[in-house]
DNA sequence: ATGCGTTTCAAACAAATGTTTTAATCACAG
DNA sequence: CTGTGATTAAAACATTTGTTTGAAACGCAT
């Protein structure tokens, strides 16, 4: 079902481990989880996770990488071609947002074995995430380097292409936040909109809307910061 | 040093335990802190958080409310203020976000006790809060309609006058999410920036630049989509 | 000073957790 | 069939956790 490195020449036992683990570390976060429940849920006995992994940190570990990986590989490939492409920054960013979007609304999620409960609850990898962002673990540290920076440097490529001007390095930043802050919110603080307006998560996500907002929101944001770089420009040279 | 409504007539031990509360849920998260340890930081003894809250869940509970409620008075003042002004609705726009960006980066928070830590985490209120988001307890249901919606409902207004025409409660939501999730980006991701930049939180965040951007953007994203439902419209009538 | 309700204290308790141990079982090459 | 290394199984272990208990100390009106 799924090809992955690090999941593909795992013993049986192993790869039922490390699904029932995403499982449930997502819904109750690391602490709450306890090794018997995990071995429960693959139907393994109690001394499996120290015979394969260690220990309950490393399955932890494991478990964080194996998220992320997830579709690295397509990911990968899709950025190398936007970045590379010689289209206009415009399009460019176009197809830059609505990729990142899908992979993290699309179906690839709301059909894996990671998303137990698309009702009442984040689905694992988001879960993880923000507990990874509450209060970080080690593992973050390479989960940023390997799955992250790049994703993030992609978009600063585009950016900087997009103003074709001399701009800070501070202002990449802050555009590049404003449209990671507008794919990311509805997921992130997803039990904020389902309390306030009853909704169920995939349900009231309607993805290709939610791509056409964010492009559309962005352009017109940048093309208003390009402008106003344009007038300080002329106002600097008089 | 804070008039607060629950915690003004508190019994000095009941204050102790509970500042030591705020700090040590936020650096651990509800499962890893323990009793013991907060005791040990109020340096009262084991026993004082069952005699005053009852038990460890009730003390968090009266976290959560503590940290939401702080400055809640001010901020609702400044709120109704501006909702109910009859400046044009980018005014206001503006003054939302100003107000919003300031309760959220301001010297208000780095000075609090709250934020024990300014340099390699993230100070103690938003922890809790994105432990809620990945796993929300009980209390959260309170926490929204008291400390939350109104905030929510107040941008709603704000972007529905502004969007003159009649305009879908789904484009006011996906507005309203694109202003917020850009607002609240920099804190809730802050452990990714630093690794990407090896920046510490309150140096690298620049309130009066962040206040601008979030503006300038918003309001290019804004005026983007409104003319985009105006050529609809007169489409719509040929 | 006395008595009484409130608060603090040290010690103990019961429950649960991650891990280890040791033996049993399996896969399979020789 | 045999033997060897890998895997699984059940039980036990050591620790830590939140909570309770019952006595002591305190504040304070009478």
């Amino acid at each position: 079902m799924n090809t992955h490195t690090l999941y593909a020449d795992m013993p049986e036992t192993k790869k039922r481990l490390l699904e029932a683990a995403v499982k449930i570390f997502g819904a109750k976060g690391f602490l709450a989880t306890t090794v018997r429940e995990i071995c429960q849920e693959a139907a393994v006995n109690i001394a499996a996770i120290n015979y394969h992994f260690g220990d309950k940190e490393q399955l932890y570990a494991t478990v964080l990488h194996f998220i992320f990986n997830f579709h690295k590989q397509i990911r990968d490939q899709k950025l190398v071609h936007i970045v590379n492409s010689d289209a206009h920054p415009e399009k460019r960013l176009k197809a830059y947002i609505y990729m990142i979007v899908h992979h993290t609304y699309g179906k690839d999620c709301s059909n894996c074995t990671s998303c137990p409960s698309k009702t009442n609850q984040n689905c694992a990898p988001y879960s993880i995430f923000l507990m990874e962002m509450a209060h970080p673990s080690e593992v973050l540290d390479d989960i940023v380097e390997q799955y992250i920076r790049p994703d993030v440097e992609s978009l600063m490529d585009i950016l900087r292409k997009y103003f074709d001007a001399n701009v800070s390095q501070a202002l990449l930043k802050l555009c590049a936040d404003s449209i990671w802050g507008q794919i990311l919110h509805p997921t992130m603080f997803w039990p904020i909109d389902q309390r306030l307006n009853q909704s169920t998560k995939f349900k009231s996500i309607d993805t290709q809307a939610l791509k056409q907002h964010v492009y559309e929101f962005t352009l017109g944001g940048l093309r208003r910061i390009k402008q106003q770089l344009h007038t300080e420009n002329k106002r600097g040279l008089v």
